[in-house]
DNA sequence: GCAAGGTC
């Protein structure tokens, strides 16, 4: 009795071999770089290999011109028959197949979502000889040795058809509808000489683009209206406090120049003054998206640069799996450890050092799960060799936002002074950090300054020093940027975690919208256009 | 030179 189980990715591989063998130590099997391991326990030996993601895809069944559409013709085939860039796949499927020969037991080990199944059926169809009818499957929700262990004693008996239908349905259906309209596309353009240049679109691509030009085609139509202000100052103790007029836009000239005649050099009196404590927890650990969103705001990376750094330092073993939707911490990833390799890091050493005092570890954790992954963290190691700033200042990040999901919350005090000249009221807002909690572990990423106020009590009156209206116009709606576009695409939920920086990147290269404070162009105007009929 | 989804 051999039994093979077949997993996503190297690095799953090697989990699930680890929690299966007695030892944990499983035996590493030379196969010239793909990578297979051998778990023993008392009842069995069993072979663990890995795909690479997919190692089948969907392709034309015969080889017609690019050029040609419809193409209705399609079938699944190995990668590396499709494009040359996968050809270091064939040998990875001439090992499995060849695994797969001495085995009678075969188990899906891929990950437990829709392209996991899909991924694990394809491999056991076609490299393991129509294994898919008898395999069965292992489902878990993390990769700890716990649950490794679990899922693998209460295995299902067959695999989950629904979800490879499902994955197989979108595969197909994205290749269809995404091929046949880009080529549509590109030659449509070709016929109106404008020259030689690829054309795209696709079930995620045309609604992305149809976001930035509904945008562009707001702020294009936008017109400004006037609105007025007052701008109004006390000073006390030779320092000037910038006060809010209580209603925050004037729509007309004559009320705003009547505030200011009303009120200019007149005695404030102080009406009420109310304080409370805001309470603010610390961040959740990273998910992809966060993480791609706080590196834009801080270091202005692009989300495709900060999942490429990211998958850098991954390769080195300074942070965790990246393409990950979790922003949860199982224990299990062992919280101290971490912390003290952190702590060897001479800069974090007292922060991480005060972690390390705490009596419980517990991570604040956000909502969101991932199948496979745990939220990003450091692993606590500390780098081999000199990191280029880039990819030192994210590591950085995730260290510290690390650090700051086990901390205490902040506490700040909030607190507003309402002052009256009948019948206008004006606002002092201020604040102060009464306990710092988190903030002092993700500086500098997060800013709460503290803004004094006055010394005030009710009662007390206090000379308007100054105050005007001022003309201003509303404005359009903001451009997107990388960040703000992938949020948007993770709203709509079109692409995953792991496509939606490289589908932006697609809609830069092919023209269709430019700059940092993202553009449409007049070709994505007309792609649009064209699609929507 | 085409999609979108895995993964390195």
């Amino acid at each position: 009795m051999q039994t093979l189980v077949v997993c996503e990715k190297p690095d799953a591989a090697a989990r699930v071999a680890r929690a299966l063998d007695e030892d944990n130590d499983p035996r590493i099997i030379d196969t010239q770089g793909v990578p297979v391991f051998e778990s023993k326990n008392r009842h069995e030996t069993i072979i663990v290999c890995s795909a690479l993601g997919h190692l089948y895809a969907v392709d034309a069944k015969t080889h017609s011109s690019r050029r040609y559409y419809p193409v209705w013709d399609f079938e699944w085939k190995p990668k590396h028959l499709i494009d040359r860039k996968s050809a270091r796949l064939a040998r990875w499927i001439q090992v499995i197949s060849s695994l797969a020969n001495k085995a009678d037991r075969y188990i899906n080990a891929c990950d437990y979502d829709v392209e996991g199944s899909l991924i694990g059926f394809t491999i056991l169809r076609y490299a393991c000889h129509g294994a898919d009818t008898i395999a069965q499957r292992m489902k878990f929700s993390t990769m700890t040795e716990k649950e490794l262990k679990s899922a693998y004693k209460t295995l299902a008996p067959r695999i989950d058809m629904p979800l490879v239908e499902a994955g197989r349905t979108r595969h197909e259906l994205d290749w269809l509808y995404g091929i046949n309209l880009s080529r549509l596309l590109t030659e449509s353009s070709l016929k109106q000489n404008r020259g030689y240049s690829t054309l795209s679109t696709g079930r995620v691509q045309g609604p992305t683009l149809k976001f930035v030009v509904d945008r562009e085609e707001e702020i294009q139509c936008f017109t400004p209206t006037p609105f007025w202000t007052i701008d109004a100052k006390v000073t006390e103790d030779e320092q000037d406090y910038t006060l809010e007029y209580e209603k925050e836009k004037i729509s007309t000239s004559a009320e705003a120049e009547q505030i200011v005649r009303d009120c200019k050099d007149s005695i404030l009196e102080v009406e009420s003054a109310e304080s409370r404590n805001i309470q603010q927890s610390p961040p959740y650990p990273f998910d992809l998206s966060n993480l791609q969103s706080e590196a834009y705001r801080h270091f202005g990376y692009a989300p495709s640069r900060t999942l490429a750094l990211a998958e850098k330092l991954y390769l080195e073993a300074l942070i965790s799996y990246p393409r990950t939707s979790s922003q949860k911490l199982p224990p299990d990833i062992g919280y101290s450890e971490i912390l003290r390799g952190i702590a060897n890091m001479a800069q974090y050493r007292i922060l991480a050092s005060e972690l390390l005092l705490q009596p419980a570890l517990r991570p604040n954790e956000g909502p969101k799960e991932d199948p496979a992954h745990p939220a990003v963290y450091p692993t606590g190691e500390s780098p081999k060799r000199p990191l280029i700033q880039p990819e030192a200042n994210l590591l950085d990040l995730i260290i510290r936002r690390f650090m700051a999901a086990f901390a205490e919350a902040s506490l700040q005090e909030s607190s507003k002074l309402t002052l009256k000249k009948e019948p206008h009221r004006f606002f002092l807002r201020g604040s102060r950090q009464v306990k710092e909690g988190w903030i002092q572990f993700y500086k500098p990423y997060t800013s709460k300054e503290s803004q004094k106020l006055p010394d005030l009590k009710v009662g007390d009156k206090i000379l308007l020093a100054k105050i005007l209206a001022s003309q201003r116009f509303t404005e359009p709606p903001a451009r997107y940027n990388p960040s703000s576009l992938l949020q948007k695409m993770e709203k709509e939920n079109i692409g995953t975690k792991a496509t939606r920086a490289e589908i932006i990147e697609i809609l830069y290269r092919r023209g269709y919208i430019k700059n940092v404070r993202i553009e449409a162009t007049s070709l994505a105007m007309k792609i649009i256009s064209l699609l929507n009929k």
